[in-house]
DNA sequence: GAGTGGTCTAGACCACTTC
DNA sequence: AAGTGGTCTAGACCACTCC
């Protein structure tokens, strides 16, 4: 191998990505230092190779010996990448196996956003409960947040979370019309586990990290009736905006939560 | 260098610690397999160092090239101990310079652990007022929670966090009594930083890590005085259990927040 | 036994900071 | 120029899984 500095070359051609590279490593902006190193670069040819589908959730990816050879670097520096690429949860190690593309289909992953817990823990799965699916144009603030033009078609789902026969959640969930053509309130009804994994099975659309704002609100009525609380009641607001690869936003979920049995944990460091 | 799995020679004497290690890696438990890689004995060995007061806040360790001849290992393997000490905030790396011991004083990471944040930002710093400062016997839940016997000596102290002149965040504070011998209102009043950067210079007691638990509550009388709003009116309750090396538990916290003008932030992964 | 990821080493060179 | 962390390589061996 060359030195690190070099140029990647380009390996021989692959179904779905090119790998195509810059022909420069370091960015020729006037003053930038904008330097990024090899395993960098194969890290973003590997989410490339993510987004455009080539592994899919669930299924292995190649192996690092094979991935060194692929983009003809040594081992180590594939480690490198596929070690940033499993911190950030796109990816899943398994000693002896291979490295699998993360899924929310896992059992052990299943609810992976959802950080509501129970004050007395229990293994009670969630009652799903859909309220409505509707195809309609975007309001505007839900436009701007998911980067659609105002009017354009998107999809409203609201539905109710219950636990041991309480209702404890309730979301109002927007969706970009396009990626979610063909969502209905049957289909959600019809599929059995958590929307996320649904949504990366039947969709291709993989949610990778979110950002949320938490507030305390009073209940509405709506809510009060919906949650079975008096209004006016404190509930806890939760606005999530889901990302998938390359940080697009794909969700925009309003969740009001009733936190007298429940709890929402977070760990800081 | 011998094997991998040799055991550590112990190294030459230092100040602090005595880096003494077990004479075996793998651990002796019938059918256990508790296997430990050398990279990890050296985080626990270095996170003995921290602990010990070896390396204080905001200094700089030994280079890698000296801890690998302290340890007797390969600078690689110094490496990752590091880096991992490095990704749970233990030490900051800082090219050229050298790699620190994190301290709550630094100021782009003071606040670290609040995560409530203005919905319009606005540069502007909290003012703190404090209410009391007293040192008195643990109730039983702060007790238990703090790792103490009930009726141990802690101390309370009690405050209010306001922006731009409107109170936002009121706190009920506990610490154990022992490590915090000598804390008064007067000393609080005069420290002007962050209560984390206070308890680190000031006691040696350095948080690493948090638990919170959020909720949303109804305003007390005493809290919708002190924050002056209705009584009644939705309040985010936030407790929140403060680790120091070891996991062991040294602040219990209840914040209630107003969240009209500001949210909990959180990114999930 | 073959294949996978995981650890450890040794050495070269690069980028950044300080003197 | 010297010292620090950061990258990359090549090779050996270990731990785990599956056939």
């Amino acid at each position: 191998m060359s030195t690190p500095s070099a140029a990647l070359p380009v390996p021989a051609g692959r179904a779905a990505a090119a790998d195509a590279l810059p022909g420069e490593r370091i960015a020729e902006g006037p003053g930038s230092p904008a330097f990024s190193p090899l395993y960098r670069q194969i890290k973003a040819l590997m989410t490339r190779s993510l987004q455009a589908g080539e592994w899919r959730p669930g299924e292995a990816i190649p192996s690092e010996m094979d991935l060194a050879a692929r983009f003809k670097v040594s081992q180590g520096t594939v480690r490198k990448a596929v070690d940033e690429l499993a911190t950030d949860n796109l990816l899943v190690r398994r000693q002896g196996k291979g490295t699998f593309v993360a899924t929310h289909a896992e059992q052990k992953i299943q609810y992976r956003f959802l950080r509501l817990a129970p004050d007395q823990p229990s293994g009670e799965r969630a009652q799903r409960r859909f309220l409505d699916c509707r195809r309609q144009r975007a309001p505007a603030d839900v436009a701007r947040l998911l980067g659609l033009k105002a009017g354009d078609a998107a999809v409203q789902v609201r539905r109710v979370l219950s636990f041991q026969g309480q209702p404890v959640i309730y979301d109002d969930i927007w969706l970009p019309g396009k990626p979610f053509k063909g969502l209905t309130a049957e289909r959600l009804a019809a599929y059995g586990g958590p929307l996320y994994a649904m949504f990366e099975a039947e969709f291709g659309v993989s949610m990778i990290r979110a950002e949320e704002k938490i507030r305390a609100v009073a209940a509405d009525a709506l809510a009060a009736e919906v949650l079975g609380v008096a209004a006016g009641s404190p509930l806890l607001s939760v606005e999530r905006l889901s990302l998938t690869y390359g940080d697009r936003p794909v969700e925009l979920r309003r969740g009001l939560y009733r936190t007298e049995a429940h709890h929402y944990r977070n760990e800081l460091s």
